[in-house]
This record gives C-alpha cells, sequence and structure tokens, in this order.
RNA sequence: GGCCACGUGGCGGAGUGGUUACGUAGCGGACUGCAAAUCCGCGUACCCGAGUUCGAUUCUCGGCGUGGCCUCCA
C-alpha cells in the first residue's frame, strides 16, 4: 500500500515518494512562545503528529526526521515581556517569557498524547543561518537593502505566487496597505528590519550598521535548512500560513539555494471555529488547550487529552473544524465505549493489563485503520474501522483495537490503565466497597427499597452502579 | 473588492456517476427485581436552480449561505 498525500502546491493527492527513504523529513510550523496555545494551534500540532506515527510505520521509527520549530522572536513576546516584567532588561524577560511558554506547550500537547518533534529548534538559535541566507540572496539579486532593511524583491522570482495560486497583479490589485517607502514593490517581503534601541538585536547582514532582527519568514527557511537540508519532503502547517508565510518561505529558500523546490510535499490542516464562530479574544470565545485539560470553562467540566484529541480526529485534516461541547461529549462517550469494551471481560482487566504493560504495548495498529491513514490521512475512516473492531468479542480483535488506539495516540496506555480517580468524589473507596456490598447484601433478602436506595445514594456522589450478568456488581465514575 | 475552500440524516462526519459508511442522540425490543452496561431493530440524508447523462448527492455552470487569505492570527 502507498500513501498518498494532497499536495497544496499541485492541488493534488499525490503518491507520497520520500527524496531519501532512509531520512524522511517533514518540518511543521511552531508555536510563537509568548501565550498559553489554544485549541486552534493544536490542532495542526496533532494532525501532524498523526502523520508522524504513520511516517514512522511506514519508514521505521530511526528513519523519519520531525522538525518544529519554536518561534522565540517576535513583537508580540517583547510586548508581553515589558508587560509581564516591567523591571527586568527587556531581553531578561523575554527569556523568561519564551521559556515559561514553551515550557506550557509541551505540557500541553504532552497531554493531548502528542510525540515530541526529533528536532524543537528556537529562531534565535539561528540566526547565523538567516544572516547567511539573506546574504546569499542579496549575492544572486534577489534581495535589497533599503533604509536599512533588506527586503526580497518578489518580481525577480519567476514562480512566486503559484503555491497560493496567486499571481502579483492580482495581489497587488487587492491590497489594502499602505506601502512602505523603501520598497520597490508593493508585495516585497521584510527580510531583515532594524532593531530600535530597546529591542533584540543582532548584528545586520548586507553591509549594514544598526543592529537588527530577522522578518518572520526567514527564521523558517533557515532552521529548516540547518536540520533538514537545503530541499526535504514535507512542509506543513495551518491553512492561513499558506500566503504570505509559506509562500514567502518558499521564494526565500528556493532563491537562495537556486533549486526547484523548497518541500515536494506542502500539506495545510483546515481551520478551526468555535461553536460555529470565529475564535476570537472579542467574542470571548477564546479557549487554550489548558483551559479544556484544567478548567471547567468549556462545557462545565475538564476534558481528558483523550477527547481532546479524538475531537480533532473526528474531521477530516483539511476540512473546517467546528469545536462544540456536544462534540466533546460525543468523544467521551465512543471513548468511554472503547475503554469499557477493552478492560471487559477475561484477561482484559485494569489489573491484568497492568501487569502485562510491557506485552500490551507491542500491539499493531489494524491494518484497515492504517490503510484508511494512507489515503490522505483520512481520521474518519479510520475511527469507523476502530468502532468496527469494537464490536468484535474476541481477544485478537481488542489487541488489534488497543494497538490501534496506542497508534493514533487516542487511548494512552496511561489513561487505559489508570485507576480512575477518587479525588473529587465525596466518598473513599474502600466506603464504596462497604456500600457496595451492604446493597448486595438487601439483593440477597430481595429488599429491593433499600438496595435502590444505596443505589441512588452512590449516583448522587457521581457512581454508577452495574449488576453484571455473571453476578458481580462493578462500578464507574459518572460525568 | 480580488483569490480560495466548504454546505450530507436531530447532531457529528466519510464516501460514491446507479448498489443503505461510521458514530452519537432518540425511539422500540431482548436481558435485568428495577436499572446500568451489552445485544438486536428503526429513521431512509446529501443547500437551491439549470445543464451533461439512460441515471447526479457525486461532473459542469449559475445562485444562496458559511468560513479562510489578501493586515507577521495555526
Amino acid at each position: 500500500m502507498e500513501l498518498r498525500l494532497y499536495n497544496t502546491l499541485t492541488k493534488e493527492k499525490e503518491v507520497f515518494q520520500p527524496l531519501d527513504p532512509a531520512r524522511v523529513r517533514m518540518y511543521v510550523c511552531g508555536p510563537t512562545v509568548y501565550d498559553f496555545a489554544h485549541i486552534g494551534n493544536a490542532r495542526p500540532v496533532i494532525v501532524f503528529d498523526v502523520l508522524y506515527r504513520l511516517l514512522r510505520h511506514l519508514y521505521g521509527e530511526g528513519k523519519v526526521k520531525y522538525v518544529r520549530n519554536i518561534t522565540d522572536v517576535d513583537d508580540k513576546i517583547n510586548a508581553r515581556a515589558a508587560e509581564e516584567y516591567p523591571k527586568l532588561l527587556l531581553n531578561e524577560a523575554i527569556r523568561l517569557v519564551t521559556e515559561k511558554t514553551e515550557k506550557q506547550f509541551h505540557d500541553d500537547v504532552d497531554a493531548l498524547g502528542c510525540l515530541r518533534p526529533d528536532v524543537e529548534p528556537r529562531a534565535t538559535e539561528h540566526i547565523n543561518e538567516m544572516r547567511d541566507l539573506i546574504e546569499r540572496l542579496v549575492k544572486a539579486g534577489f534581495a535589497y537593502v533599503g533604509e536599512e532593511h533588506v527586503l526580497f524583491e518578489v518580481g525577480k522570482m519567476a514562480d512566486y505566487g503559484k503555491l497560493a495560486r496567486r499571481s502579483l497583479d492580482e495581489m497587488e490589485a487587492g491590497a489594502r496597505v499602505e506601502v512602505a517607502p523603501y520598497k520597490r514593490n508593493p508585495m516585497d517581503f521584510v527580510l531583515w528590519k532594524p532593531s530600535k534601541p530597546n529591542e533584540p538585536g543582532w548584528p545586520s547582514p548586507a553591509g549594514i550598521k544598526t543592529p537588527g532582527r530577522p522578518g518572520w519568514h526567514i527564521e523558517c527557511s533557515a532552521m529548516s535548512w540547518k536540520h533538514l537540508g537545503e530541499t526535504f519532503d514535507i512542509h506543513g502547517g495551518g491553512i492561513d500560513l499558506v500566503f504570505p508565510h509559506h509562500e514567502n518561505e518558499i521564494a526565500q529558500s528556493r532563491c537562495a539555494f537556486h533549486t526547484p523546490i523548497m518541500a515536494k510535499t506542502w500539506m495545510h490542516n483546515g481551520f478551526l471555529q468555535v461553536e460555529g464562530e470565529k475564535m476570537s479574544k472579542s467574542l470571548g470565545n477564546f479557549v487554550t488547550i489548558r483551559e479544556l485539560l484544567a478548567t471547567k470553562k468549556f462545557g462545565d467540566r475538564e476534558w481528558t487529552g483523550d477527547v481532546i484529541r479524538l475531537s480533532m480526529l473526528k474531521t477530516h485534516y483539511r476540512q473546517p473544524l467546528d469545536w462544540t461541547v456536544a462534540a466533546l461529549n460525543e468523544s467521551y462517550s465512543v471513548i468511554n465505549g472503547w475503554r469499557r469494551h477493552l478492560t471487559s471481560g477475561g484477561d482484559y482487566t485494569m489489573a491484568f493489563i497492568e501487569q502485562n504493560r510491557e506485552q500490551y504495548e507491542t500491539f499493531l495498529p489494524a491494518q484497515d485503520v492504517v490503510s484508511s491513514l494512507l489515503d490522505d490521512l483520512n481520521f474518519s475512516q479510520a475511527i469507523s474501522a476502530l468502532h468496527k473492531l469494537a464490536r468484535i468479542d474476541s481477544v485478537e480483535a481488542k489487541q488489534a483495537l488497543f494497538g490501534s488506539l496506542q497508534f493514533l495516540g487516542i487511548l494512552t496506555f496511561e489513561e487505559m490503565a489508570s485507576e480512575q480517580s477518587f479525588e473529587e468524589l465525596p466518598i473513599s473507596k474502600e466506603m464504596l466497597k462497604a456500600r457496595i456490598a451492604a446493597r448486595n447484601l438487601a439483593r440477597e433478602n430481595k429488599d429491593w427499597k433499600k438496595s435502590d436506595e444505596i443505589r441512588d445514594e452512590l449516583k448522587a456522589m457521581g457512581v454508577v452502579i452495574k449488576d453484571n450478568k455473571d453476578g458481580t456488581t462493578s462500578w464507574e465514575i459518572a460525568r
């Protein structure tokens, strides 16, 4: 079976063939670290995590190199740093903000079941590569200096606009921005700009005396070059990055290296809305990953990483996705069902799984799940395959389901086998067992009134009682 | 204004030129002391109009609606 991926560059699904199967290379645009990541930021992280897992499955774990950058030089970072640490030197404040935010980001996406990329380069650690690129572009005539800025001259690149499928004429006609006086063409973009005295700055390229800082796009060209080479296989990100960010990355990299491509395959995930509306701070529907995980702000309850991840994967990655409480509730039901199915009966109790963890971690994904993903990451069909597996009550089917869930990163081992938490319940585990015993005694005496009273009492505390067919009684924490 | 996506059953969401995906909610039944869980069954959907076709939800054109980009927002 071959992997087929939709390529924004050609607008077609293409058979994916890595430039070098022994070294499959993927770059994804990562976060700008100044605040908690929101749920829209989580989508590309999860989508490309699934692709990373699939590539590792196909080519081998050591054969795939996944690079996701961390943007730590940006006006928003500067503003946040000055706001939070007004008494510190700006550079010190920036360091504190970016380090703290990076930690938050990692904690959040770890909780969503995402593997760490192989490299997470920081922009500020690649200033030399950026300067190098800029020098090459100036030397080759693709860039020029104007008022201490270095600008990329879009008219010098024949293919400019190919990714976004826009001609320069169209873009200029639609432009609504005031054009800076130092630009030769309104669409020329900044590679390097002078720093104000209180801003972070580095020695400038192209003979500029004033210290400066990089433009937005150059960092990704520099970091992908450093860690993946002049050309590589896959470049991903949100669809809003197609223009101008990715278009400009392509311009920089291709013109600096004189190559026909930067990345072979360009992939973009669709946009996310919240309850049918654009997510924005002004609408008050802005929701961060952390708020979903650790507060009751969205849907009046906390959500596990599994539920968030499944909700993200229910929709094909290129489709628009509406983030709703209803969808999270549905994911919760589905995951609960799978967990129940996997841990019910015979050898599949929680305790047994815990004891045999090593063996369980070796279970492979079902072929139907993998082949669904091979078709441009058809998540919906993969999940459909999971549902079909979950209807079969056999050891083989359960192993395949477990293996598939682990492969997709949905039901992680920890979330699968962990004891349900009593922390938030107004009853201890020992007390619960005593009440269940009391109820079963009442049932033996056919004292249904008392039996039902105890069940209602426990239900009010959030514990659902189930009398199984084999005469045992089990319980589950209700939501 | 320019460019580009998307519009499927109560809800979510794949897919296909003709043959009921899947899930979730709901309803009915089995099981149960009653429940829960589970199992079985049920709904007969594809924005509107025109065209192509023997036949369109699927292709083409137009319309309407929603969203994205053109403003360093994934």
